[in-house]
DNA sequence: ACTTGAATGTAGCCAAGGCTACATTCTGTG
DNA sequence: CACAGAATGTAGCCTTGGCTACATTCAAGT
């Protein structure tokens, strides 16, 4: 997993990026971006928990997420080390300072989604549930975009 | 992969869903999804190829898709498993009907895709390529949902 | 017709994301 | 305090989607 949105924390492409043909990187970047969307579903669920109940267990999460809670521990385990979260057995999840970052861009790109989606006609329960899925794709060109449609004066 | 678009030749969710909490299942929906996307990618390409082109072979398919032939071809034997697509060594990879009815449907849900993001207000360049991942989570009353904006009156 | 470079195909490896089964640790009641 | 039941954690297995390396087959071109 890239870790992180496009340049917040940067860590941006590992500097390649030849001169492949278009299309190549068109499907390319989709899949890369596809990527993330785990760990950006579990970091935005996480600060959630944290934000309501006070706090994040692995078995509330796997709930949340329809998977068993051993998929979930694996997952957590993994953004451990990729230091988004930190856990100790036991003790339940917390969000590091880059992982509060990070929820806080997916929460708000969730919401413009949400709100560009119901804004074109999309019963609110279908934009709900479409947007889990196509906010992880969502550049901030089209993110910017969304913005400004939904700020436009009529 | 489940194989096809919702109930386009049925094959819908193996007749459980049971009572899942509400949010495990909105994310469950969002990651199926994502689940065909990669079948579906190959048979809107092999479609395209084979419209133009008039043949699609491996290699091209896996040019156009970023990755080494061994992985393109390692795909297409699954999408030829899963009835999609027929091929026969050294010869061409070829559409089935429903590798077709498939692609049919894929490329008009990309076309509706795009057009509504540049419709409000993406540039034309993000939303060729945000549409190539976004379109795998558009369900059918998202879609019909553009359908009807992109036609509205004003 | 032969040879050789490109296209195809095969084998084996890897990480991610799932699962089940089993082991361990808490924790709240009696 | 003990202990049963829930929450956690561990191990091992599976499939997908990638890759590299090697083998095989085509198809030119001379």
């Amino acid at each position: 997993m890239t870790v992180l949105l496009t340049p917040i924390i940067s860590k941006l492409a590992p500097a390649e990026m030849p001169a492949e043909p278009t299309q190549a990187r068109r499907f390319g970047k989709a899949r890369s971006a596809q990527h993330g969307a785990l760990g950006e579903d579990y970091v935005e669920l996480i600060a959630d928990l944290l934000a309501t109940g006070g706090e994040a267990r692995p078995t509330d999460i796997a709930r949340r997420l329809g998977v068993s809670h051993a998929t979930a521990i694996k997952t957590i385990a993994r953004l451990k080390r990729e230091g988004l979260v930190v856990a100790r057995p036991y003790r339940g999840v917390f969000l590091t300072g880059r992982g509060e970052l990070l929820a806080e861009r997916v929460r708000m790109r969730h919401r413009v989604v949400v709100d560009l989606l119901v804004a074109v006609g999309v019963p609110a329960e279908a934009a709900e549930q479409d947007a889990e899925g196509i906010e992880h794709h969502v550049s901030d060109a089209t993110l910017a975009a969304f913005e400004r449609y939904l700020r436009r004066p009529a």
